[in-house]
This record gives C-alpha cells, structure tokens and sequence, in this order.
DNA sequence: CTTCGTGCAAAAAATTTGCATCCGT
DNA sequence: ACGGATGCAAATTTTTTGCACGAAG
C-alpha cells in the first residue's frame, strides 16, 4: 500500500486531486484493465488530465497499458513487478498473471526461422469463463 | 497466378485499374506486410481507393491485414490459405509463416486459468536476422 | 446503359499538445 | 512564490464516408 507512494516521491511526481483519485481507481479494479472512459467518468476529470496522469504512470512502471478492441486499457500494475504475461478478456478486462512464458518454445526455434528476436508480447487476449457463460 | 482472378470472378468484383495495381503489388512483395503509404504511393491511387479495395480483398480472404507500429499493413494470402501464425519484423515487414501452433500448451493450460477461450492472435511480431544486424 | 469504382473533401475517433491559469509544496 | 498540473480548445493521425462523376461489364 505504501508502494505507490513511495513511486512519487522518490519520482518527485506531485499528489493531485486527479492523479490520487486515478490511482485509488486502477488499485480498486485492480484485476481488470478499464478504458479511459470509465477512468473520466468516474473522477470526472478531463481527458488530457485523465490521458496524462496515466502516461506518467506508465513511464515510472506503476500501471500497465494494452490495446483491447483499438482502444487503450489500463491496470495498476505496483504489486507485481516481476515480468510475466497476462490472459486479458476482451469482453471485461479480466486480467491474469501468467507464471510461466508461453513462447519460451518458439524463443528455441527462432533462430532456425530466419528471425533475429522475437517479441513476447506482454498480453495475450480471449475471453474469460465468465464472459464465454454469459454470452 | 489463376487463382486470385477466380475469386474475383465467383464474387463479381470488378477488375479495375488501381484494384488490378494493388494486387500486382501485393503479389510481386507477397514476402512482407506493406504499409498503406507504400501502396498508395506505388499504384498512385487515392488513399481512400486503395483503402476500400484492401477492405473489398480482406473481406474475400485475398489478403491479410495487420497493425505494426499502430499502423496497418497488408500482405498477399491467396497461395497459402491453411490456417497458420506469422512471424512479422516490426522493421521490414517481413512474413515468416509457421508450420505449427505457437499455442498448443496455452490452450491446455487455459481452462485452469479461468479463460473460457484464447485468441491465437495469429500475428507474432520480431527483428529479422537482416534488420537485427543492420542495426 | 446501368452498376459500381473513384476522387475529393469532409467526418470520425482516439490521443496529444499549446497556452493561460490554478494548485501543491 | 515557484514550478508543475489542469482545463480548454485545437491539432494530429489514421481510416472512413457521402456525393457527384466516370468507367467496366
């Protein structure tokens, strides 16, 4: 809990009205990915407030950002700063730690295919239990 | 060579000039994903022509679309049609298909994690060796 | 000849930026 | 008080759309 705030001081990133506001937010949701527009709307800040409040975040490693659907989301990300992936669900931004590499096999056969490096991206994307029951 | 003219063919879609021009190109660079600019810029087309014959081609399976550096790219797909991943250079565009399933051990471990189903995002991105070693 | 492809200009949507003002320290 | 944070409006960037004209079958 003293994590983040610790972040901002050490980053001399000032405690606003806005900045706290969305950082109890994303730490309250934090299993899930919420978009820019439930973060506006529910502290009712403006968009270039909201947009770069979140930017500062992501630059000190403090949140996460992936694209779901052509549009950003955002998850607090303090907690569990290990590197590992996620299971994100398209339908409600369920996100799930991933405590293994899913392409440590495709890492091996790279080099046979002609390819230099390989990105791992981070997120990996499908649609959670609950979502798949629901629809 | 036969094989895209047919699908043109079966969905009466119009062989004109700058559809005919796009396609050539997509063809002779059928190896990599070409931007938008470099389509537009070769077959001297405007933007939003080259755009709704790229959607016309993507709609009937011709070509595959992809975003790189959020842009997307474009690639011929009519002489391999089999489901398969790609591994694409974030640098040059270049399009390694793959004979098997980055996937397989994710999608057995899904279920345990919670996720319903898991979307084989069938682009993987990299460096080619030739862009690793230029750089 | 008639359907549909094209160019042009303008819209759309998400995010970013410049600037004047306000707030945290 | 000072420098950085915010709101507002406008710019940006990529892609899409409406409409009038022109070309393919």
């Amino acid at each position: 809990m003293v994590d983040f705030l610790q972040i901002l001081k050490e980053h001399n990133i000032k405690r606003t009205k806005y900045r706290m506001a969305i950082l109890e937010l994303l730490i309250k949701e934090e299993y899930r990915f919420i978009s820019i527009d439930e973060i506006q709307d529910r502290v009712s800040s403006d968009f270039s407030t909201a947009y770069r409040a979140l930017e500062l975040f992501e630059e000190n490693e403090m949140i996460y950002k992936t694209k779901i659907n052509e549009k950003m989301y955002y998850s607090y990300r303090c907690s569990n700063k290990e590197y590992h992936h996620h299971l994100i669900c398209t339908e409600c931004g369920l996100k799930v730690s991933l405590d293994f590499c899913p392409f440590e096999d495709l890492e091996k056969k790279c080099e046979t295919l002609g390819f230099g490096s390989f990105h791992h991206s981070r997120d990996l994307f499908g649609i959670c239990k609950k979502c798949k029951n629901e629809s």
